[in-house]
DNA sequence: TATGAATGAGTGTTCATTCAT
DNA sequence: GATGAATGAACACTCATTCAT
């Protein structure tokens, strides 16, 4: 039952500090002593990438949600909480080197959700049909690194999400 | 005379793994002994700043230059530069957490010749009048990040590129 | 249970050698790695306290005992016991220079069972009532040291005990 | 001639750190490079060696002077002198492990000066006749070492003395 | 199953000492 | 003869990982 606790306390930890925060800070947080966390996770690595399992399926769930309801609007609300919930989490995605199975996996379930918004997206003409997930992916992991490296003003993050929109939606520049 | 030579190091192996680099492997690039790089940087801050400043003023110097010619080109082209040499070395940006006080300066610097240019590509109607300086450096700070981070195919990020700068052109949606 | 030993391992490496003794080799002596010396002391300088603490306790019990006994005799007794066995340890003091409140408190007790003994003492006649507590204890920590930091044969020690135990009991020169 | 400048500065830096002190620090205080240091002095032993030499010099000079006036203030003012000077410098002497020839010579000397004044108080009864050099030697060397490592009032180090110079001349206690 | 204790490899930093100029 | 630059060996301290209980 810890587990759960543990996990909550790598992202925490983790999310925060990126790999540099300690194993033991995470236990420590979670109320547990350090062998029990090697225990549950036999490597750091391994911790961190349930870490990212779990948020990716977090994610992927709420894309799912999204899903159901207006095409254009489930866009603009997938990208914009992809990058902000992704600002204080997704230092972690800087750490998978070798990519541990399961994390990948988790990742890709994510990723096929978003093809699936941005292809309904593109069939309404919200976004531009050149427009690939692989760009798409690449924003929003710069956005969210950007801001969890270095605090942001809220409103200067939400002017360039709106950059960032409205740069898919148009014709690119010759 | 070494000093040049352990800041290139120091550029490769910060740029790459951020200050989790050690200065020992800073060392061996730079085929000195270790001792030789404390002399010439007491601290290994002192020497992520003095190669913060190095890039910084490379940085400069290209956005002066390019000041000269035709704002609506140096403008699209300074963006593209700063994302793409930044994309390997940037990364340090996000260790100026107590800001040593000269890396800050060389950035100011670099802040207020980008903003010049800026002024310029808003004048000939290349960027929308209330795009920001923050916004943008937050866009270009998110991609370079984001490809120095996980290796990216260049269409990919050229891709995204004109995606900011389009986005950056246009009217922003309501 | 390895805090015991690592105790007396630092009481004989930084008796020995004062703060200039290594931490590793405090480690090497108690026959346990360097992180676990760490891990019970965090710090050197906790180390040292908590040897301190150890050495002064004990001299404090060793005065509570004499106090019982003949005032004269527990006196010189006091006097002599302390130059002695501090004479391997008592450098440890000279590191005392931002006194870590432990070590400072058993020194005050201890410093505190010897000026009760003195006190005694005085009222026996076996030592001038001007002596205070601070010379006694800077004449006793200058032959603790002396010895120390050179081996010296023990009449001779002896005799110098002797030069402080009369000199502490006569009436001063004009 | 900058050999002197570095003595200088080495008394100094070694009298008030003792062996903690660096060479560096010492050629800075004298203004000369360090190399310039290791050439005049191939090894810290030596050039502590050599200050010790030094300083032992000027104490047997004093020592020589004082011989030719009343052996009773002789005798009281070499002791109070030799303690005090040492007070600050005497340090070094902890320093003498394998003691280096040149050092050791100079501290004959001192010592043969000493034993003559002793001789001369023996011979009018300022002390004991029972009393060696090496006793006193001990308990100067003792407070010379105690008020070095420990800031101590002058008041206090006043009246130790005066035990000492008491005890040295008053029959020992049975 | 959970834990506190132990560990070795690594990090930043200092320092006596050497060498090219 | 003097120097600045270079170096390797140490040191205090951290951390992921293992083991006995």
């Amino acid at each position: 039952m810890n587990r759960e606790r543990i996990l909550a306390a790598a992202e925490e930890v983790f999310g925060t500090q990126g790999e540099a925060g300690s194993t033991e800070e995470v236990a420590r947080l979670a109320g547990v002593g350090i062998a029990t966390v090697f225990r549950h996770f036999p490597t750091k690595e391994d911790l961190i990438s349930a870490t990212l399992v779990r948020h990716f399926d977090q994610l992927t769930s709420r894309a799912h949600a999204l899903a159901a309801g207006d095409p254009a609007t489930a866009w603009r609300t997938l990208v914009r909480e992809l990058i902000k919930t992704g600002a204080t989490k997704l230092t972690l995605g800087s750490i998978l080197r070798d990519v541990p199975t399961d994390a990948f996996t988790a990742s890709r379930r994510l990723k096929t959700a978003v093809s699936d918004i941005l292809q309904q997206a593109r069939d309404v003409g919200a976004v531009r049909p050149s427009v690939t997930v692989e760009e798409v992916y690449l924003l929003i992991r710069g956005l969210a690194q950007a801001t969890a490296t270095q605090p942001t003003p809220t409103s200067t993050l939400d002017s360039a999400i709106d950059v960032v929109l409205t740069g898919l939606s148009h014709p690119t520049k010759i």
